[in-house]
DNA sequence: CTCTGATCACAAGAGTCCCT
DNA sequence: AGGGACTCTTGTGATCAGAG
């Protein structure tokens, strides 16, 4: 089939001049002279046999006819330059970078995006981690995508979605609580050893005052360099952990862990996924964000807005 | 008078056709 | 197939016109 198209450049010069209602300015935009426009613009209207453009003093305006038609333009352009946008990526085939703590990639991530390759094999994904989620510092040069915990004040050119709040409760053995010393009330961790990590030391302190027990260093207390280790020592019976109650809820569930009491503390923070807002369109990004936020019934679908955005809103 | 924006004449480069 | 002539496309700089 034979297209029957006015020249294409011709089209481009219009669209971009309609849109700005300028030559001057749609010259700026493509890289040309306001007479180059303005030649595209006269030789699209002898092509067409119409006139588009209504001159005035010092500015254009678009006729009736043209208005419509430029509304298609500037539609298909979107189009194709969003498909060019996709086969560029498909083609430079680089893999969608996110960063987040190794307990957070591999309590929550991993399982995730297991279901994420299922369905979208041909996407690549480069996961990479840090010690801890606090260090998890945020930067495009090194991460698409970054999973951290933090409270909503994000700054004003990164785009932040909650994933989950952040729930502390004790967990355990089951073998711990079946066969090790009593653990019916909360006053029996005395008899216990408290797992810590040195990441968030604040939890086991916050939980045991919101029970009304006296302060961890009455207790005997285990530090561990990691939440991860901190679940494994608890897994294998060595103590009780403070655990992160989304991050232990597979295990949870498994039975490999067990909560003796449904006492939870909610913390001010959460876990966000972050990237930075000028990545927004690019497709890959969108593409795993719209996916993640879908997995998990827990994560919130509304864009969170930083602050300094939010406050200028009506 | 100065600044801004559109138009026009000219030039350069790319593509096509035709001849050898 | 290669080279020269011609045509077409596109951009630039000069110029003109109007607003402030």
């Amino acid at each position: 089939m034979a297209w029957q198209l006015p020249p294409l450049n011709a089209l481009r010069a219009f669209e971009a001049a309609a849109r700005y209602g300028s030559f001057a300015q749609a010259a700026e935009e493509l890289c040309v002279t306001p007479g180059a426009i303005s030649r595209q613009v006269k030789l699209l209207e002898a092509n067409l046999g119409v006139q588009l453009f209504v001159r005035a003093n010092r500015q254009v305006r678009l006729t009736a006819e043209s208005a419509q038609y430029v509304a298609t333009l500037t539609e298909l352009f979107r189009r194709l330059d969003v498909a060019t946008g996709r086969l560029r990526d498909a083609r430079r085939e680089r893999p969608l970078r996110i960063m987040c703590s190794a307990n957070v990639a591999t309590r929550w991530v991993f399982p995730r995006l297991r279901m994420f390759h299922a369905q979208y094999p041909n996407r690549h994904v480069l996961l990479t981690t840090s010690l801890t989620s606090a260090a998890v510092a945020f930067s495009s040069d090194s991460a698409d995508i970054v999973i951290r915990l933090g409270t909503d004040d994000w700054p004003a050119d990164v785009v932040a979605h909650r994933l989950f709040d952040s729930e502390l409760t004790p967990v355990c053995s089951p073998r711990l609580l079946r066969h090790g010393p009593r653990l019916r009330e909360p006053e029996d961790l005395k008899n216990h050893t408290l797992l810590c990590s040195d990441i968030r030391p604040a939890g086991w302190g916050q939980w045991l005052a919101m029970v009304g027990l006296p302060p961890l260093e009455t207790f005997n207390a285990q530090k561990f360099e990691s939440s991860a280790l901190v679940y494994e020592a608890a897994a294998e019976g060595l103590g009780i952990a403070m655990g992160e109650k989304h991050l232990v809820r597979d295990e949870l569930r498994s039975g490999r862990l067990v909560a003796p009491w449904p006492i939870s503390l909610r913390q001010p923070e959460a876990f966000y996924l972050i990237y930075q807002r000028q990545m927004q369109a690019t497709p890959q990004l969108r593409e795993f964000r719209d996916w993640i936020l879908q997995q998990d019934p827990d994560a919130e679908r509304v864009l969170m807005l930083p602050r300094a955005v939010r406050s200028r809103a009506p």
